[in-house]
DNA sequence: GCGACGATTTCG
DNA sequence: GAAATCGTCGCT
C-alpha cells in the first residue's frame, strides 16, 4: 500500500463543524507549486442560527457549494479584489464550512515569493484568508473542487499530529455579528496566525 | 434594476 | 484612519 490514508480525515470533515476545523489545524494546503500548512481556521455554520456563515439566508448561487458533500473548495471574492477559500464540512445538504485564514508555506517557497513580490517577511506570504488564496494562487477557478481528490487543490492530514493543548480559540475575526462565539482556532504562538481585528461597518466608517 | 456592503489588505 | 474595487443579494 503506498500514498496517504486519506479516510479519518474525509470522516472528520463529514461531521460536526468544530472538531472539523480543530482537525485542519496542521493539515496542508497545496496548489500551483506551493504547500501551507495551515495554522488557523474559523468554523462556520449552516443555516442554522450563525448570522455570520454566507448561508445564513439559504442558497444561494454563490454558496451553492457549502450546500454539498464535504471536502469540497468553497472560494469566494469579496472587496473587489481578494479571495477566500474555506472547506465544506458536515453532511451532504448542510451547509457548514471551514474557512481557512492563515498558515505557513512549508513548499514552493521561492515560487510563493515570486508570486507575491511586495510581501517582505516569509511568515506573511499566507497571513490572513485573503493572503493564503493569493500565495497559493487560489481563485474562482478553484470553486467546488474536491479538495481530496488530485485535483488543482489538494488538502493532505497533518504529517505531525496537533495535540489538543496546541490550540487555542477566540472570536471570529471581521464578522458583523457573533462576536461571542469562539468559533476561530489556531495553533498557539505560531508567528503567521492573522492579527485580530474587530468588524468596523462601512456606515461607521 | 439599484444600491449597500462585505469572513480584507495595504498604504498614509 | 481610510481607500481600493466589484460581485452578490435583498429590496428602508
Amino acid at each position: 500500500m503506498t500514498g496517504t490514508d486519506l479516510a479519518p480525515l474525509a470522516d472528520l470533515l463529514a461531521g460536526p463543524v468544530v472538531p472539523a476545523a480543530r482537525g485542519l489545524l496542521g493539515c496542508t494546503l497545496a496548489a500551483n507549486q506551493v504547500t501551507v500548512r495551515i495554522a488557523e481556521v474559523e468554523a462556520y455554520a449552516g443555516t442554522a442560527g450563525d448570522p455570520a456563515s454566507h448561508a445564513h439566508r439559504g442558497r444561494t448561487p454563490r454558496n451553492a457549494v457549502m450546500f454539498g458533500p464535504a471536502g469540497h473548495a468553497y472560494v469566494y471574492f469579496t472587496y473587489g479584489m481578494h479571495w477566500c477559500v474555506n472547506v465544506v464540512t458536515g453532511p451532504d445538504g448542510e451547509a457548514s464550512a471551514v474557512l481557512l485564514r492563515a498558515g505557513e508555506v512549508v513548499d514552493g517557497l521561492d515560487v510563493a515569493r515570486a508570486r507575491r513580490p511586495a510581501v517582505r517577511r516569509d511568515v506573511d506570504l499566507a497571513r490572513g484568508p485573503a493572503r493564503l488564496c493569493a500565495t497559493l494562487g487560489i481563485d474562482r477557478a478553484a470553486y467546488g473542487v474536491d479538495l481530496l481528490g488530485d485535483g488543482p487543490v489538494r488538502l493532505r492530514p497533518a504529517p505531525v499530529p496537533v495535540p489538543n493543548a496546541a490550540v487555542s480559540a477566540g472570536p471570529r475575526v471581521g464578522v458583523t455579528g457573533a462576536h461571542d462565539v469562539p468559533w476561530r482556532f489556531w495553533l498557539t504562538g505560531d508567528p503567521t496566525v492573522s492579527a485580530y481585528r474587530r468588524h468596523v461597518p462601512r456606515s461607521r466608517r
